[in-house]
DNA sequence: GCGACAG
DNA sequence: ATCTTGTCGC
């Protein structure tokens, strides 16, 4: 079955794809960016409930002070999802929320954490990519499993914290696969844009404690989001 | 038709 | 992503 059957009021795969293709012509993955530079950073990630046409998207952004690593400032947004998944059009599925979140944030992060790929996808156009055109400021993609880009498998990295393999494709190195705690699972780095591979995986080891194999930032965002659908469950089994 | 497939 | 109990291991 196409996703034209399920969402026949919706753009095809074709036109996203094509906004996909023409975005990616922008990106600019050139630029350092200095751990000493990031004063605020915002971790970014959704969760769901319900399926089909009841699909509702749980969105939250946690600003952390980079400094102190203590939140100053969270936004939320809560909606229906429109968009089924499918494999490299995440970023159709879950941007409407999160672009809705950030716009309710007063301060403004220097740099946006997400949990998903940033140029690390076929069209180098993962959700992190493709955020920065919406939020202006540079981005990181942060997944939690690899997302194989034409037949390209990844070499595991060693078992030491700070360890890691890159991964390129077409002579192009888009992401790593990144140790980011001695003998966990590895994750995909990739900058999503205006800013360098390096920078990406300098920032994400730093970020990230012994509580979890992902950055603070993501992981508090993935916490707060499932406390979101827990209130919102609640509140529909008593208001109906 | 079958398998693969970020979240 | 989500559905789900117990269970192996530090």
């Amino acid at each position: 079955m196409q996703v034209n059957d399920i969402h026949p009021l919706l753009p095809d795969p074709g036109e996203f794809i094509q906004i996909q293709e023409r975005l990616a012509k922008q990106i600019d993955v050139s630029r350092p960016f200095r751990c000493k530079d990031l004063r605020t950073v915002a971790g970014v990630d959704l969760a769901y409930a319900g399926e089909g046409e009841s699909e509702t998207g749980f969105c939250h952004i946690a600003v952390f002070d980079a400094a102190t690593m203590q939140v100053v400032e969270r936004a939320e947004a809560v909606g229906k999802i429109e968009v089924p998944y499918i494999p490299g059009l995440l970023t159709f599925r879950e941007l409407p929320l999160v672009v809705e979140a950030a716009g309710k944030l007063e301060t403004v992060p220097d740099l946006f954490l997400f949990d998903g790929n940033g140029i690390l996808h076929p069209r180098r156009m993962g959700i992190a990519a493709h955020a920065s055109f919406f939020l202006g400021k540079p981005t990181v993609g942060v997944a939690k499993t690899y997302f194989k880009i034409a037949e390209t498998e990844y070499k595991e990295p060693e078992q030491e914290k700070g360890s890691y393999t890159e991964i390129t494709i077409d002579g192009e190195t888009l992401g790593r696969a990144v140790r980011t705690s001695s003998g966990v699972k590895s994750v995909f780095v990739s900058p999503g844009n205006g800013i360098d591979l390096d920078s990406s995986t300098k920032l994400v080891l730093s970020l990230t404690g012994s509580e979890s194999r992902l950055p603070v930032p993501v992981r508090e965002a993935d916490i707060s989001t499932r406390r979101m659908r827990r209130s919102w469950e609640e509140e529909q089994r008593l208001d109906p």
